[in-house]
DNA sequence: CGCCGCAGGCTTACAGTGTAAGTTTTCCTG
DNA sequence: CAGGAAAACTTACACTGTAAGCCTGCGGCG
């Protein structure tokens, strides 16, 4: 109601292309959590408060509340956005497991695409019709696959328990992959052999070692895939 | 007045005093972020304000600063504490994935016991005694079990992927397993049934079939500890 | 045309945050 | 007991989300 009304308003003042100084014109829910992403990230969740973010857009602060309940709704609105970046698995398709190599590869991208969005979409209760759908498309590809209701629980949540937690430690570990050995030959004299002695000799070798780099997410989702792959076939 | 204040405050802590009038209190870094935990565990994470943190010791705000650099470390000695009650991987043992199965189980229960901690854990960099105990003990169970460098970092990560994000995942979810049922009914007719057939059915299986309750952590574990396991073997 | 309602902007204000800077108290040691 | 260091305290500042209320310009109606 409020979003057809909203919609409405903005359909009556296009303004016909208007180039001018005000920018101010396009002010509603989706422009407002668009610009809310773009600081996100660029500068961090932490530096996106409701002032930086109507400065961003030529108005006032209390201005955006028009538009939004209040800040854990703002949330909520990027996260639908980066939702509607997520792969929905097509229940008509033949391979199921493809589906879901490619949802979760998707889901990856797309969250370390937004550093910000693991923490809340993992951490939050997100009942957005973006979120929504995703969660059918992905429900329903699985039941065309033969789960039933108790087996596709058990096999989203330990996907997508992976998924999260996979691109959230990706995305708080310190270094970059192409870093790993400088960083870890400089760590090396400052690490307690005595005291660490694995963890001196992991740091040795990552000092030396060519890392592999790609493909380190699919290593953990892989099992995970073919672990549900070897339970839905021993299963009929 | 100031007199009296500080005997009234002094007064409501007096509990695990020994009963000496210049005992004012252990004000250290431990009982700082031990007293931080109980508040976090009990209020959670946003109502741990470090003015919430001295009243509950007895003492202003700025005097914590004395034993803590700032609240983010206060926030890291809050995880070490967490941290130290991780099962640690005994190198000798023989064996290795159970090892691996009761580090995964006892996190996930220690983190369950402290709700604020996963995005501590998985979302910062802890570099305490603790943790980097805990990481050491990891890597050395997985070297002994043969293991190179490069596979026990894949390892590690898999596991560590799985373990924060199923936990986090069941701490964000809104209900407790036993209500599963009742909300899956009393949502079902709130939901668009050709909009999100899928979800639609799958709350209708919800709300009528008997929750399993447990294990629910170890189906995704164990696939994970079976894929290291399987790659284990056929790699000598 | 004039008027009115009101959506959506703006201003002000408040309680709360982390913490820098400076002051006072307390305690240990010589 | 003197002196100095450690630690507690006071004050202050910049910043947060947002409640309450005001103002303005636009669309619809008599």
């Amino acid at each position: 109601m409020q979003v057809d009304r909203a919609v409405a308003k903005k359909g009556i003042k296009s303004e016909a292309s208007e180039g001018s100084a005000r920018r101010k014109a396009a002010l509603d829910r989706r422009s407002i959590a668009e610009s809310a992403v773009r600081i996100a990230d660029a500068e961090g969740l932490a530096k996106l408060s409701m002032r930086r973010l109507a400065q961003s857009l030529g108005v006032e602060a209390m201005s955006l509340y028009n538009h939004v309940r209040n800040k854990d709704d703002l949330l909520g609105a990027m996260v639908e956005h980066v939702a509607s970046g997520f792969y929905r698995p097509d229940p008509e398709a033949a391979d199921w497991k493809a589906e879901m190599h490619r949802r979760g590869i998707r889901a990856h991208d797309q969250m370390l695409r937004h550093p910000w969005s693991p923490p809340l979409i993992a951490g939050r209760v997100n009942d957005g019709p973006e979120m929504l759908g995703y969660v059918d498309a992905t429900l329903g590809c699985l039941f065309a696959a033969g789960f039933d209701a108790a087996d596709a629980d058990d096999a989203w949540n330990a996907m997508d328990s992976y998924i999260y937690g996979y691109t959230q430690l990706a995305l708080s570990f310190p270094f970059q992959p192409e870093e790993y050995a400088q960083v870890a030959a400089e760590y090396l004299p400052h690490l307690p052999k005595e005291r660490l002695p694995h963890l001196y000799a992991m740091t040795e070798a990552v000092a030396t070692y060519r890392h592999k780099g790609m493909h380190r997410f699919e290593f953990g989702f892989e099992m995970i895939l073919d672990g549900l792959v070897q339970r839905r076939a021993g299963q009929g």
